[in-house]
DNA sequence: CGTCATAAGATACGATACGTATCGTATCTA
DNA sequence: TAGATACGATACGTATCGTATCTTATGACG
């Protein structure tokens, strides 16, 4: 008898037992290299617990990503728009991994229908709020208008950042944000809060 | 002897079979229900037949897309930039079916990396020459400044729409364009035309 | 402290699809 | 008409699915 003791977990230790291993799945095997096997195997624990839990490997996935979110921009705000603009794109695509991205891919490909919105949120949560804050700042520093920036605009740099990261080759070149914030986003942001004529 | 002659295909003709089956097993189990099985018993051949012309199924779901792009704009260019704007934009997202949506995501999902920027290019193939045509107009109706609209403007318009599309529930509300189109993307094009002061 | 509902964990199941190997032969080319 | 090609059929072992069944550890409650 080498094991005396068959301890068996429950609840919420269980819980994050299963998620500590999804995650471990997830960046051994890739989003695809997931099951329910496999987390289980991981976890020791069995199938049933899993599907009582989760409807899908997805559920499972999105559920395990929870606790990934990030909670603090990745740079600060000086108050200049282009520079904060670019620093807050250029860190948020760095700081969201090849394999964050190819797990975000295989989500949307993956999730019904009803929970898609959930995905985009994943890595995203605080993201608006962070470019309010930058948008404030400059209007603060003089290189906004007084007008607030409408939410619609916000969305469109949001779009942006998401859009470039799931349809960009992660490997390779980095993401060149350069180009739209001159060319279109700093524009864009001047105009909608110039005053009212 | 019922059936004296068995029919062999080749290339082409094979080629197109297997195309036409895919689309068939799309449209009645959506690309989660696309497998090599069902396509080769559809298309009644076999999956060696399959294998040896794709990898994968996400391949194959992308030949069999290629001949179900849009060739023409969705709208007629009127010269007025906000309608002509948010034609293109609803009439994009109008034609797209929820089944077309379902299968950009799984594609998103499944194709490998080095195939990705081919799945967002499928139905949008032509979309920034249209963009561009509807700038042309209004720049021509004197509309917009005469600065040419920068290619990265255009191409925030086309993340906007495809970034719509994917995060978006199909089913329910239809995607409301026009808080973009102006809180957003017509302060945008306006601010990227004006003539340098 | 004993009872009991709950759920963990193990196991097994049929079904389905994977990707590959093998083989006979229809079809095309030269 | 000979030879190369590759279609079409079949079968294989493996992996994972999602579910059913059963035992028993665990915690709540009396």
């Amino acid at each position: 008898m080498t094991d005396a003791t068959p301890r068996r977990r429950r609840d919420a230790e269980l819980l994050e037992a299963i998620r500590e291993s999804v995650r471990a799945e997830l960046a051994e095997f890739g989003f695809a290299g997931v099951t329910f096997e496999g987390v289980a195997r991981r976890a020791q624990t069995s199938k049933p617990v899993l599907y009582r839990r989760f409807s899908s490997r997805a559920d499972m996935v999105i559920d395990a990503f929870i606790p990934h979110r990030f909670a603090t921009p990745p740079a600060a705000v000086t108050g200049d728009l282009r520079t904060d603009l670019l620093a807050l794109l250029n860190g948020m695509a760095a700081r969201i991994s090849p394999a964050d991205v190819a797990t975000m891919r295989g989500l949307i490909g993956e999730v019904d229908e009803a929970h898609i919105e959930r995905v985009g949120a994943l890595t995203f949560t605080h993201l608006e709020e962070w470019l309010r804050d930058v948008t404030d700042a400059a209007a603060a520093a003089g290189e906004l208008g007084p007008t607030p920036v409408p939410a619609a605009a916000l969305r469109v740099i949001v779009a942006v950042l998401r859009h470039e990261l799931i349809f960009s080759r992660t490997s390779g070149t980095e993401p060149q944000f350069a180009a739209v914030v001159d060319g279109a986003l700093v524009p864009m942001l001047r105009a909608v809060t110039a005053p009212p004529a």
